[in-house]
RNA sequence: GGUGGGGUGGAUGAGUGGCUGAAAUCAGUAGUUUGCUAAACUGCCGUACGGGUAACUCUGUACCGCGGGUUCGAAUCCCGCCCCCACCGCCA
């Protein structure tokens, strides 16, 4: 969330930046201001009571140890009365705190300059494209009918398992997965990313610490019994890592990478977005996370597009990079890059990564803080992207490196694939 | 799931109603000593939200797992919850 001290004194750069995002409730943004000023004074005042308590409370000590019961009497009785105010203010003081806090994490986070105003997909800016496309042969399939020609993924199956939306993989398909996991890491952990296996159900605690909560409850898939959340990407698990910690400088930037499913309910998703591996609920994923000093994280996005970037064209695949718009970048990103695979047959791109940097949106909730020269201790940064998304690279790769005699398997994957194409 | 033990600052760990925001030790940090390293000695060494200030400084309050209660006063007593450890049961 933004910090309140911010909001305070930049109310009108706060303004500009939610309007960019086209976030509709702006007079949030007063109403914050206002019950700000209701918390400073009743903190205030209420500090003022508990300080007179606590210096008569401590005389009434010393007045028993003397022995003057008399006074000590009537010291209580004074006490008794500043009570009742003391229970009023704290009572109000904890309702103003509640509601502030409620609305404080509504606000989205604000856009950085660069991004482009806009409202939709539309309005994106492509920033860089790759100038060739594959030229497939007659007869060429969409990877929908690949899979099942080669036996990759059996959907029929993952219905009748969980329902729609959960892929079986199978035989090729389930190593190629594999492949590409294994890939993906080694690829990362060479770059300085140290690997984790985070748990794949979360707590609320670390939920509302990146952002899911409250805005993206319904994404969720929920564990009621236990009050619990499972993954819709590993950056819930992994950013947490360092949560309520102050971080010594010598140890930055943190760089982090894991593998996980992935689990997203995506209500009201439908049509050829969600054809074959498009959209599914379940998927794997590796992501990259890094929490750095302020002053570096952007330096640390351009290195995590360009980390990215290279391992999108070690697999051969078009793609095409572009900075999100005010109005379709996600509740906590500052600024996100998208990187989109061309998928031939389908002739259309598929988002396979997004890098973001939050600042300090999330590290604010999460209180991952470090102690700069002056030994203040101050937010750091977090940023996070994914390296890569599983199955529209999987998709991607069907349909572009498809040829007659069968699926030609990226040079970089075959060692780990252990074949260089499916037949 | 059952029984027992326990959650205190970066770590270990003392503290059972006021003199404790919290001993001591270790780690960290600044310095002194030293031919270097090591050792020894000395100072500093929690977070958040307020007030005040040009700033350093100063100052108030809260926080000893979380929430409530008792009391003039709670880390300390009472109640509820969460978590951890050990053993037993079950189990990959």
């Amino acid at each position: 969330m933004l910090q309140l001290a911010f909001i305070r004194t930049n109310k009108e750069k706060v303004l500009n930046g939610l309007q960019k995002k086209h976030f509709q409730d702006i007079h949030l943004v007063d109403e914050i201001i206002s019950l700000d000023e209701q918390r400073k004074n009743l903190q205030t005042q209420s500090d003022e009571l508990l300080s007179k308590r606590n210096t008569a409370s401590k005389s009434i000590g010393a007045l028993i140890a003397q022995g003057k019961q008399q006074e000590a009497e009537t010291n209580k009785s004074n006490v008794a009365a500043l009570k009742e105010q003391i229970d009023a203010l704290t009572g109000q003081l904890n309702e103003v705190e509640q509601q502030l806090n409620q609305q404080l994490v509504r606000l989205p986070n604000l856009p950085n300059e660069l991004v482009p105003n806009g409202k939709t997909a539309e309005d994106n800016q492509v920033m860089k494209q790759s100038p060739d496309f594959p030229k497939l042969h007659p007869g060429a399939k969409p990877h929908w009918d690949l899979i099942i020609q080669y036996d990759l993924v059996d959907f029929q199956t993952g219905v009748k398992i969980t329902g729609s939306g959960f892929p079986l993989y199978k035989g090729r398909g389930a190593k190629l997965q594999r492949a590409l996991i294994q890939y993906f890491l080694d690829y990362n952990t060479a770059a300085g990313y140290t690997e984790y296996i985070p748990p794949h159900i979360v707590n609320a605690s670390s939920a509302y610490g990146t952002g899911q909560l409250p805005d993206k409850e319904g994404q969720m898939y929920y564990i009621k019994e236990d009050d619990l959340y499972l993954i819709p990407t590993a950056e819930v698990p992994v950013t947490n890592i360092y949560r309520d910690e102050i971080v010594p400088a010598s140890k930055l930037p943190i760089k982090m990478t894991a593998y996980t499913p992935c689990f997203r309910r995506e209500a009201g998703s439908f049509g050829k977005d969600v054809r074959g591996l498009n959209r599914v609920h379940q998927f794997d994923k590796v992501e990259i996370v890094q929490l750095t000093e302020a002053a570096n994280s952007y330096a640390a996005l351009d290195q995590m597009v360009a980390h990215v970037e290279q391992l999108i064209i070690s697999l051969g695949l078009p793609y095409r990079i572009l900075r999100l718009c005010g109005g379709d970048m996600s509740f906590a990103s500052a600024l996100t890059y998208d990187f989109e695979v061309y998928s031939a047959a389908q002739e259309r791109w598929l988002e396979v990564s997004s890098v973001s940097n939050f600042e300090n949106f999330q590290t604010n909730r999460l209180k991952v803080r470090t102690k700069d020269e002056q030994g203040k201790t101050q937010l750091l940064h977090s940023l996070n992207g994914s390296s890569l998304a599983l199955p529209r690279i999987l998709a991607s790769m069907l349909e572009n490196f498809q040829t007659p005699e069968g699926i030609q398997i990226p040079e970089v994957l075959r060692p780990y694939f252990g074949a260089s194409v499916i037949q």
